[in-house]
DNA sequence: AACGAGTTGACAATTTGTGTCAAATGTAAT
DNA sequence: ATTACATTTGACACAAATTGTCAACTCGTT
């Protein structure tokens, strides 16, 4: 089970850059991507966009590795964890039918 | 699909409570409560506690109402919300295995 | 009109997230 | 062992989001 910070250090290492130069080019500070690849930090939505980009993976799979992330540290010391993200599948559906006029 | 602030206001009116009664039992101010029951804010934790012991709710099951709601309303919009649920759920339960001492 | 219940919006206080910077640590080469 | 460079760490500043306070407002009832 990997995590966004190790998917953004073996794909920085595996392309041979220094930590310095995908900062510079994400343009955040050299401290900022070393905390977020060792997972003391959360990247931004744009920060992540801009990884797929720059790594040449799928927005929609780095996205969701990074919202299921934030979800998944929010309530993992929850010991309904489990049940609570059942029961939010079902508001989400429930949401997106609304959504769509389906109410 | 109710809401939490649809299940505070029915238990509150089906035990003829008026808001600044519960309000004052909850020890918020009327405006608070108001706004949670029409979803315009959300409870906090302790409130969600101090509901389920008010109202005789099952503190696991209303925390996981609450729990789930908020999570849902973070990537409801999200048009891979389900799949970023189903990997939280993969995440969690890695996570709770590592806690255990199982990595 | 006066009252009570609930709602609304402006604002303050607090907490949380994000960024900046400089110093510290680690590592390899000379 | 000194230098040079990459990375890490921690203190601080700034911004954004959350939560609370308060007064004015609406609405229905008497």
């Amino acid at each position: 089970m990997q995590t966004i910070g190790q998917i953004i250090r073996t794909n920085r290492e595996r392309k041979g850059l220094l930590l310095r130069q995908l900062a510079a080019q994400l343009d955040v500070d050299t401290a900022i991507l070393s905390k977020i690849e060792r997972s003391e930090r959360k990247p931004t939505r744009e920060q992540i966009f801009k990884l797929a980009d720059i790594f040449k993976l799928d927005r929609d799979e780095l996205l969701i590795q990074y919202l299921s992330e934030k979800i998944a540290y929010e309530i993992a010391d929850e010991d309904v964890a489990t049940r609570t993200l059942k029961v939010a599948e079902q508001k989400v559906r429930y949401l997106k039918s609304a959504k769509h006029g389906k109410v």
